[in-house]
RNA sequence: GGCCUGUUAGUCAAGCGGCUAAGACGUCGCCCUCUCACGGCGAAGACAGGAGUUCGAUUCUCCUACGGGUCACCA
């Protein structure tokens, strides 16, 4: 076969050489060890928690070295697309703390731009550089077309193919089947192809598998170490009818001419290495260093681990968004399950920037994991009883103003106060933990307002005159000024002077003693200012109130008993 | 079904030939305490099973079982 004649009759447009792109994308002037990495999702909108996960670690990798992250648009799939979706996808992440140094980014006017000397960083954009290679390929007889007709192409498109190959019976027929089809398909002429061209036809690229499925190659994966896989003896796609590559060919493509030292993806691409690394091969490229991701897994109804996918609670960043998580808590999470050193880390330095960290390869896990929402909520109190009553506010405000508007509109409207109840117990060295989410900031609080205070608790177990005796006392004597040791002595007072026990212990020594004690005269005060039997600091919580709700409530408590 | 890959408590996870097998979340108990939250202390709870290598296996090898992944003109 004459190859160089067949890549002329497929590629007579195609008139640059390898050596002419190679030109044009020098390798990048970066300090020795220094990392290139990128996020190369597919435009759905979507955002994966394992996409947030997998771009958390190339982000670390190449900013902590040094490097470069870098995001491409793998659109090569038109079906798949959909508009605006870039956009969201950026936004998201950057929401996340995860941002681009270069590739995709969004521009002054609200559109996707590009940024960076290694472009386009979308793949629908690369055709004539893929077919630069193809050709190559083809000339070096490593690449083959086949033909199809366009109604055969046209059926092929219209059948459901994800669900083909899901519902196939995988058997050694079938397999066999498989190699004759390939075999046949490397048989052609030259004349055919003429003659398929001179028609119109459209064909396909296939690579010329040289691989022997019964030998091993040995591979390097950071994560997963030394692997022996199949070596590839498939002659699979590279350019489609449409004349955009598949992933695979994109890959190589992509990463070799873009400068990736490290290509960071799921482990579902692990079964194809071997055709990436024969690809890289023919291609004459370098090969970058591979980093198979462990997959974020949930339950399914039979309480086996799946693969997280797409409809499932918590695959979307949506969900954690609209549940109230804070990114930050999102992002810690995901930190502790990737390295498993960093809740150590965490637990000794609570108060440095994540970025501190030494994220370290060696200690990814390679056995995906359930996602844990009990503890991603433990994990998301901790971060925000860090944080300053100020960032309490604007990220609850944030957050109601989306999900919660009359929340939002009491937040807004007396700022002072809310600042004030968010600074209860917050700042000390045991900072009080009572909500993970945005969304639980409203229940804790919502006594503080008018508008939302609806009791909750009642005074079980007592005499209607106790409590109403208690409680009179209390508001007779109420004075805003006292300040918590006066405040509280009064209620001691108080205690004694109904028959309830002052002093704790001298109540546990003998409970049968008294009609109960000073905890429990507390208790009617907390559920008739709070409606609740338990509540943050009584004092503070009467002062950030005022007197005159204080008063109004307890009143309102004596009359209802 | 072939191939790949994984398996330490309910979950995550240290361990890398010799340990009473860390730690975190969750659960339970106690303490602190005017309630709650916080904090402190403690408890229960694991090396999937079987062979082999070895003086000695959670650790190395093999087999079995069970998960997971993959086998598209999707990524």
């Amino acid at each position: 076969m004459d190859f160089e004649k067949l890549a002329e009759l497929l590629f007579a447009d195609v008139h640059e050489t390898p050596a002419d792109i190679e030109k044009k994308y020098p390798p990048r002037d970066l300090p020795q060890d220094a990392k290139v990495t990128r996020f190369a999702p597919s435009p759905t909108g979507f955002v994966h928690l394992g996409g947030l996960y997998q771009t958390i670690v190339g982000e670390r990798l190449a900013h902590q070295s040094g490097g470069v992250f870098y995001l491409r648009i793998e659109d090569t799939d038109d079906k798949r697309e959909i508009k605006g979706a870039a956009q969201k996808l950026i936004t998201t992440l950057a929401h996340y703390g995860v941002n681009f140094d270069e590739g995709a980014v969004i521009g002054d006017d609200g559109e996707i731009a590009y940024k960076g000397e290694y472009g386009p960083y979308k793949q629908s954009e690369r055709g004539p550089i893929y077919r630069v290679y193809a050709k190559d390929l083809v000339r070096r007889g490593l690449a083959y077309p086949v033909f199809t007709t366009r109604d055969e192409l046209e059926a092929l498109n219209a059948v459901d193919k994800k669900a083909e190959v899901k519902s196939r019976e995988w058997t050694e027929d079938l397999a066999e089947q498989q190699k004759e089809e390939m075999l046949a398909r490397r048989n052609f002429t030259i004349e055919e192809v003429e003659a398929h061209l001179k028609n119109g036809d459209p064909f396909v690229l296939r690579i010329l598998a040289s691989g022997d499925g019964e030998r091993k190659v040995k591979c390097t994966d950071l994560i997963r170490g030394e692997l022996e896989l199949p070596e590839n003896d498939r002659d699979e796609i590279i350019l489609k009818s449409n004349g955009i590559p598949p992933y695979h060919f994109a890959h190589a493509v992509d990463d070799h001419l873009m400068g990736t030292t490290h290509v960071i993806r799921g482990e579902e691409w692990l079964a194809s290495l071997p055709l990436h690394l024969q690809l890289f091969s023919y291609l004459g490229f370098k090969t970058p260093k591979y980093m198979h991701t462990a997959q974020v897994m949930s339950l399914d109804a039979n309480g086996n681990k799946k693969k997280l996918s797409k409809r499932d609670m918590g695959a979307s960043m949506d969900d954690y968004t609209r549940l109230g998580y804070a990114p930050e808590c999102v992002r810690e999470y995901l930190l502790t399950i990737l390295n498993s050193n960093y809740e150590e880390w965490r637990a000794k330095n609570p108060d440095l920037p994540y970025t501190d960290f030494q994220f370290s390869i060696k200690k990814m896990s390679n056995s995906g994991c359930l996602i844990d929402f009990e503890k991603l909520e433990d994990i998301s109190k901790n971060v925000l009883s860090r944080m300053t009553a100020g960032q309490i506010y604007s990220g609850a405000l944030e957050w109601s103003r989306e999900y919660d508007k009359d929340f939002a509109s009491a937040l807004e409207k007396d700022k002072e106060k809310a600042l004030a109840i968010f600074s209860i117990g917050r700042g000390g060295k045991k900072p009080r933990k009572d909500f993970g989410r945005w969304s639980e900031v409203r229940p804790f609080v919502s006594f503080f307002y008018d508008e939302f205070f609806a009791p909750e608790d009642r005074i079980e177990g007592f005499a209607a005159e106790d409590i109403a005796s208690c409680l009179s006392a209390f508001a007779a004597g109420y004075d805003e000024n006292d300040d918590q040791n006066a405040w509280f002595d009064k209620i001691k007072q108080i205690a004694a002077q109904n028959g309830f026990c002052p002093d704790m212990k001298q109540y546990k020594a003998d409970p049968s003693a008294y009609k109960g004690s000073v905890a429990d005269v507390s208790s009617f005060v907390r559920v008739a200012v709070t409606g609740r039997l338990n509540s943050p600091d009584l004092f503070t919580v009467m002062n950030i109130l005022g007197k005159q709700t204080t008063l109004e409530r307890i009143d309102s408590y004596i009359r209802s008993l």
